[in-house]
RNA sequence: GGACAGCUGGCCGAGUGGUCGAAGGCGCACGCCUGGAACGCGUGUAUAGGGCAACCUAUCUAGGGUUCGAAUCCCUAGCUGUCCGCCA
């Protein structure tokens, strides 16, 4: 949730900010509009209250005096009929305020580059040279098969599209996989973290998926539990209403988990292969910062994440987002493209963000510093898609007779 | 899944209808004492919102109810514990 008290008191600068992220403006006054409506709503109610709170503090004065209170009981009775309006009204414009602000979107930093979609997005660098090919290099679903690594077709039989199978040395493949990247990623400092694959509603409102996104879900039904979409929502809250020592930070953390995703409005995107599936296997990074270290933190994710591909021998481009690109909850993102030598293009692979307070003010992510509690920065980011990360080796590391040659790191996991 | 018990500040714990945001202790911070420390003594020590401030409002797991007034009484939910059932 972006902060109200700076929408009131710069609202110029705050609208031109959400602007840029596509929020209209009348979302934007609306918002305004019921934080101001609220702020009254609560101040008259208030000032009722304290008058009620006096008249009840005389009742009991009275009566240990043995005064007749017949008076006072008339008064008393008549001023809480009016409470109650009062506090109903409050509690509406209450409603109201929170319907709005949750669906509106974190602000982009100030230096992320305006645009539109990913084609204004902007490359920091090239990492690796792709590979040339004597031949015409396949695509992964092609090699998945040759090499009986991928069953798309028994995976639909289970459940239905979108999902698959993985066996043999596909399956060993991807078990080493994440191994590796977790064993790396400790090795930079994250602490392994094993968390629940389902969630509750509260923690998907803290990192921002919902109320906004609920169809992007797989709900279970009867239970208030969602299948997570990333080991983002589980990771970052649990911090979720404390108050962490300072000095403890940053929290720096990886774990391995599932993510399940109904890729509603993906339209026709991706549907062969391994790209786009409902279930996919992500190794995640999530830290918890202070304000002055998040910057930091973030470089130090970037820099983790495609240290990672290098390790794995593979080609890929670091990617600015521009403002129309980034995500809800994101003041900025980093994303990681591969090279796809059989789709002939970078793809994208990790996505590293920066939420600076957002999620930790709708999840009361707070940290004491000199007695203060402040909201803590949040950052979350891939490392990596363990799916997308075999699609990149099978392309990349192909043969002419279609076999592959696996990343030597690998070996010792395999 | 069934039965019973519990949930109070950073922690422990008192509090069964009125001045209780909450005794006492521990912890922590500062000061005195000391050559320095321990001990001892003193003072302070929840959060959020509003206001320049005095101060006001809310919060004793959450939501609802009774009452002029609820930490305290009632209902519901969540969580924790114990026993039973089931189970990798």
């Amino acid at each position: 949730m972006i902060d109200l008290k700076l929408l009131q008191k710069d609202f110029d600068a705050t609208s031109t900010s959400l602007k840029r992220k596509k929020v209209d403006s009348e979302l934007i006054d609306s918002l305004k509009n019921a934080n101001e409506t609220l702020k009254n709503a609560k101040l008259i109610y208030e000032n009722a209250q304290a008058a009620q709170n006096e008249r009840s503090k005389l009742f009991g004065q009275y009566k240990k005096e043995g005064k007749n209170t017949d008076e006072l009981k008339i008064e008393v009775d008549a001023a809480k009929v009016q409470l109650i309006e009062l506090l109903e009204t409050q509690r509406i414009a209450e409603e109201a305020l929170e319907t709005i602000a949750m669906r509106v979107p974190n602000f982009p930093d100030a230096n992320v580059p305006d645009g539109e979609d990913e084609n204004d997005n902007i490359e920091i660098k090239k990492v690796l040279t792709p590979p040339t090919f004597s031949f015409t290099p396949k695509e992964h679903w092609e090699l998945a098969e040759q090499n009986g690594w991928i069953d798309f077709e028994r995976g639909v039989k289970l459940a239905k599209s979108r999902f698959s199978v993985v066996s043999g040395m596909g399956a060993r493949l991807e078990r080493a996989l994440i191994n590796f990247m977790l064993d790396f990623n400790r090795e930079q400092g994250f602490m392994e973290v094993s968390v629940p694959m389902l969630v509750n509603r509260r923690a998907l409102e803290g990192t921002g998926q919902l109320p906004k996104f609920e169809d992007d879900l797989f709900k279970v039904d009867g239970e208030e539990l969602f299948l997570i979409p990333t080991a983002e929502v589980p990771l970052t809250n649990l911090y979720q209403d404390e108050i962490i020592n300072g000095a403890e930070l940053p929290i720096k953390m990886t774990g391995y988990t599932s993510c399940f995703r109904k890729e509603a409005g993906s339209g026709g995107r991706d549907v062969r292969g391994m790209i786009r599936q409902h279930q996919f296997h992500k190794v995640e990074l999530v830290s918890i910062a202070r304000a002055d270290q998040s910057d930091a933190v973030f470089d130090e994710m970037v820099t983790c994440a495609s240290n990672l591909l290098t390790a794995l021998g593979l080609p890929h481009r670091l990617v600015t987002l521009c403002t129309g690109d980034l995500g809800f909850g994101a003041a900025k993102t980093v994303d990681l493209e591969v090279w796809l030598p059989g789709q002939n293009t970078y793809r994208e692979i990790s996505s590293v963000s920066n939420t600076r307070d957002f999620q930790a003010r709708r999840a009361k992510i707070r940290y004491k510093e000199e007695g203060k509690n402040l909201l803590a920065h949040t950052l979350n980011g891939s490392s990596l898609a363990v799916g997308r990360t075999m699609v990149a080796i099978m392309e990349n590391f192909q043969q002419e007779d279609g076999s592959i040659i696996l990343p030597t790191v690998l070996q010792k996991y395999l």
